[in-house]
DNA sequence: TGACATTTATCTACTAGTAGGTCAGTTTTT
DNA sequence: AAAAACTGACCTACTAGTAGATAAATGTCA
């Protein structure tokens, strides 16, 4: 864990986080309190504000966390580039694949989306930051892709960026709610036969 | 607590109605009270509860409504037979548009989705069948559209169903945090490219 | 090494405010 | 008059957050 900028921290800090992000990408942010945290780990809640002084400061501290991981994906990513721009795409969409195998996760900044005028604005910017970002990275796969004449695309890459990124985070949504564990698979199914069709 | 069709209201309970579905769709249910309804609409919090016994009975009222606007729709489009499946998949789209003109309204059930384990369990149950049934109509639609010689599909319509309403509720969701306009238009442009690239 | 000071991490006990919800009584409408 | 709509006062449970005490490490220095 020595990631650029991840702090140190101690052990209780990180459950917490730990728990904070689960209950986050479960229930949202509105509907998880400190009492939740402090009877799942048997401490008091004032000692939850010893680590984290505001539920905004903790808050940040799960997102920004949760996009460091992100963040260490892309950088694993682009280390090998001898890799196929498809098995690039797998692997970015491997968390999704993690996440649908549980039976109540959704990604943590689609979670925070859902209720993104309930949040305070240091979270607001963060989920922005982070859906751009992933949009900006997809975008780039795509165009790699196309350049190498792997992939086949029907519109500017920028745009099937957003129809595979909006495809993934509405397909966690889904799934979680109706339980089919297929619905993301089938969604992945069909948005790589789409980027393979004219080869 | 008759749940059957389009009940008689009265106008109060109306305008009780039309807040909530707001308040749920742009903040979430967690994140609504009924003093924030109380405050809007001037009139007590036991007055709200008069026409709705509990939060959950109001919610619940809120979905069956929605719900029955949209299966409304669906008897419309299936009056006319003799429009082109396209048409058809764009009426189906426009109240999306709708919610996507707005700066902060994402689908209803899209909304609830996002906390779907921080809900009543006749709530789950509601935004389940939403979703089901939509997936369902879309596959239909697809059907007819590849019978009819008007789309391509490159996968088993109820993958392909699965693929759009996805990305639908995704493209709102993301387009409401990072505020750009263009986020679902792409989307679906992207989207019918796909289902026409065959003709 | 021993003495003192500081930091870390935790507790109990509390605040002010908000949540959903109840009920007896009053006003308004039909 | 009867039914429907509404109010004010209230309740209990819970919210995020604070104050002050405590005990154990850890650091500093004579």
């Amino acid at each position: 864990m020595t990631t650029t900028s991840s702090k140190q921290r101690s052990g209780t800090a990180e459950q917490i986080l730990d728990l904070a992000e689960m209950l986050i990408q479960t229930r949202g942010y509105s509907a998880f309190s400190y009492q939740d945290i402090s009877d799942a780990l048997g401490i008091t809640k004032a000692s939850i504000h010893y680590h984290f002084a505001s539920k905004t400061d903790l808050g940040i501290a799960v997102v920004d966390r949760y996009v460091e991981r992100f963040e260490a994906a892309f950088v694993a990513i682009a280390e090998d580039q001898s890799q196929p721009s498809m098995a690039m795409l797998d692997f970015y969409i491997e968390p999704y694949f993690g996440y649908a195998k549980t039976p109540d996760h959704v990604c943590l900044c689609g979670a925070l989306a859902g209720e993104i005028l309930a949040l305070p604005p240091e979270l607001r910017a963060r989920v922005d930051r982070f859906f751009r970002a992933h949009q900006t990275w997809l975008t780039g796969i795509l165009k790699r892709g196309a350049a190498r004449g792997e992939f086949t695309l029907v519109a500017p890459a920028s745009k099937v960026a957003r129809l595979i990124f909006g495809a993934l985070q509405g397909a966690l949504l889904v799934k979680r709610t109706t339980g089919d564990a297929a619905q993301l698979r089938d969604v992945v199914t069909v948005l790589k036969l789409e980027l393979s069709a004219g080869s």
